[in-house]
DNA sequence: AGGTGATGGTTGATACGTCAACCTGATCGG
DNA sequence: CCGATCAGGTTGACGTATCAACCATCACCT
């Protein structure tokens, strides 16, 4: 059975070790802007996707599935924000199980304050650098790659266009 | 002063969104897999980079800029290993306030377990599903964009060879 | 109605990463 | 030789992520 492994080849090697190295620094970059603007990027995520939601909130299983995380994580998560009152939770009228994250105020505050900050860093630490077929290229890379990682539907952003799915 | 934020458009955003899925996706499966070996990722970076070391030691200095890690980051993560007794802490024969980190039979064994566990998610996971040509793209989009990201020099797989730095 | 499993979420323990403060020993200017 | 500063590292507190165990409620079936 014990199939010898296979390590990487020179140029395999290349490619893993350059794009580990990219996206460490990269996360880390982003997340320092982040907390000095007092969030952290989860935070910053659950913001995100409730101000894109109808109504400004989310079911807690929603907010899961789209930001791709445990129902633990997404409840320690917003217990905190909601001390923080950057949300607040709400119950469901039918189902008493279900809770609901709502933006406060408070919360669409520190999302307007961050947002360009944030977006500049995107711009100045990773697009600028890209040439937009590199760009293309990156989008086809992440459509080749999602669909091995796990039960979820690609992103609504990726779905669509042009790109080819594999057989 | 203050420009007007310029926020992403739709390919900026496909790309943009479509690497952080892959990213964070990406990290979450080889996580899980050397978790279930008993390894953090942070575990298997010292692991690697120590066997990589003449003499299998490194001093933490050495280390903590080979991995791009905080000296307190390092700090924490030698004491935890040690602890675990997967790395043994060695004084400097010149420099008593340095340290030195060797890797010790366990850790080399547990290395030895992990490495083919997580090679093989590195395929699974990612390499398999890209093209020799995507992996070049991908090569030369972290070359972009790392000499953005900070002080640290390229790692050494990207700086030879045949791709254009910028201007 | 009464069980049974699935669904939605919480909790606690533990590990990890960050920052800020601190300590120790080297180095250097005078 | 003394004080200042720097380099290398440690420490503690805090926020965050993960797993496993748990709890409540719903949906279904008989």
């Amino acid at each position: 059975m014990s199939e010898q492994t296979q390590w990487l080849d020179r140029d395999e090697r290349r490619a893993w070790r350059g794009y580990v190295a990219m996206s460490e620094m990269l996360e880390a970059r982003l997340g320092q802007d982040l907390r000095k603007a007092g969030l952290s990027s989860a935070d910053y995520t659950v913001l995100v996707l409730l101000s894109e939601a109808p109504e400004r909130r989310l079911g807690l299983g929603e907010l899961g599935a789209e930001a791709q995380w445990s129902k633990s994580r997404v409840s320690h998560q917003i217990r905190r924000m909601q001390e923080r009152e950057l949300v607040e939770r709400t119950e469901d009228a039918d189902d008493p199980r279900r809770a609901h994250a709502e933006l406060t105020e408070r919360g669409a505050e520190a999302l307007r304050a961050a947002a360009p900050l944030h977006v500049a860093g995107v711009r100045r630490y990773f697009l600028d650098h890209l040439t937009r077929e590199q760009q293309t290229q990156l989008v086809e890379i992440a459509r080749s790659v999602l669909p091995h990682l796990g039960p979820a539907p690609l992103p609504p952003e990726l779905r669509e266009g042009k790109g080819g799915e594999e057989a």
